[in-house]
DNA sequence: GTTCTTACA
DNA sequence: TGTAAGGA
């Protein structure tokens, strides 16, 4: 499919797409005119990949971890390096750290609300 | 009409 | 990231 269709069914502007290839996270082919060509299932692949980055991983980290985050993730027992495990422990730190951050302004919100409704 | 690259805010 | 220019 082309970068406009895959931008639908991603819900990307195609701008970005062209920019996390840039960035080395994904690499389309080419057709014959010069527009991009992508798999089918490149459709996950943008998708989890503006997962990671709106959890706060900037697009170095994930190049680096989405080939351990693939399907066949025991293929991958190679890219286990010792680095590796400290940059996923790491980051999944920083992502426990947000969720506990999230969760609490969550709860100061649904405090807010409850207390407002309660007087309405 | 859709996509491409480059570049600027 | 958004948007514009200039082409194909």
């Amino acid at each position: 499919m082309r970068i406009g269709e895959l931008g639908k069914l991603t819900d990307t502007p195609t701008r970005l797409l062209r920019y996390y290839e840039e960035q080395g996270l994904i690499e389309p082919r080419r057709r014959e005119n010069g527009y991009r060509d992508y798999d089918d299932y490149l459709v996950d692949r943008v998708i989890q990949i503006r997962g990671l980055l709106d959890a706060g991983l900037p697009t170095r980290i994930i190049k680096q971890i989405l080939p351990c985050l693939d399907k066949p993730r025991v293929i991958h027992f190679a890219d286990a390096t010792p680095e590796m495990l400290v940059t996923l422990e790491h980051e999944r730190d920083r992502m426990s750290r947000r969720i506990e951050c999230l969760t609490r302004n969550r709860d100061a919100i649904d405090g807010y609300l409850a207390a407002v409704k309660a007087l309405a």
